[in-house]
DNA sequence: TTTATTATTGCAACATAGTTGCAATAAATT
DNA sequence: AATTTATTGCAACTATGTTGCAATAATAAA
């Protein structure tokens, strides 16, 4: 179920995907709300606005949470099925636009995939 | 570091996987040696075993850490970056020999990527 | 505007997966 | 057989995330 009421806890937390174009781990939000949410409240808070297609989630290499915002999601469809890219040195992640194609697996139904790349970002390539 | 001396709990976990053709999750391995072997044991046989390239780990869609036999690794030089498919059904995870093209992405350099498959296995698809 | 309804929040306690310190044990070497 | 030290088991711990429940606050009704 998503959101019902426009509530402080979701302001906040929509303010902080607006400032940023990278994903954010739910740890990182935990911490960097923690004056002002508690982390219960933080998770909740993300789940709702994954279900309602504002945000979407995937694990990174140590199989932590992290969010980002979707493009043309809805609470009934989800698109955002893209690679995700973490930065070994700086730890940054973000959401790739390249499609990458998986090609049929005999015998085996394929429903989605996840990728995540990692790599050096432009800003640590240098 | 890697294995020095040919212990029981060594012999027991190599048995579990040339037994099997599947990876093998790290929990469901510490349930099932519950009576042979200390979780902990099992955890750090399979950090060495990883480290001498005699196995190789991954995380699946949970968060949670698989492990299957490695090919023709060493403990110089791990050679798995191939993906991982899991059942949705049956929960069932194994090694692809398929290679997936990851093209390159400018000004990032990309180092390694991890893929994991969802679907159903060649048993539950029919 | 006031009252009523109920979604949302904060807190504490819990769950799960995996890790660490340390004394006891058991491989391997002498 | 004695010595060395890698490995093990145990208990306690960490980290990430979840649950139950009473208090609070957003919205609807009066
Ligand atoms: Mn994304
Ligand atoms: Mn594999
Ligand atoms: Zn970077
Ligand atoms: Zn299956």
């Amino acid at each position: 179920m998503g959101i019902i009421r426009k509530t402080r806890s979701i302001e906040i937390l929509l303010t902080e995907f607006k400032n940023s174009g990278y994903a954010i781990s739910a740890i990182e939000l935990t911490k960097r709300l923690d004056e002002k949410l508690n982390k219960t409240t933080v998770y909740r808070v993300l789940d709702k606005l994954e279900d309602d297609g504002i945000l979407h989630s995937f694990l990174d290499k140590k199989g932590i949470k992290w969010y980002a915002k979707c493009n043309n999601c809805t609470h009934t469809k989800h698109f955002d099925a893209h690679p995700h890219f973490q930065c070994i040195r700086c730890g940054k992640v973000d959401c790739l636009t390249i499609d990458i194609h998986i090609p049929k697996i005999p015998n085996r139904e394929i429903t989605v995939s996840q990728i995540l790349i990692q790599g050096k970002c432009e800003s640590c390539s240098i």
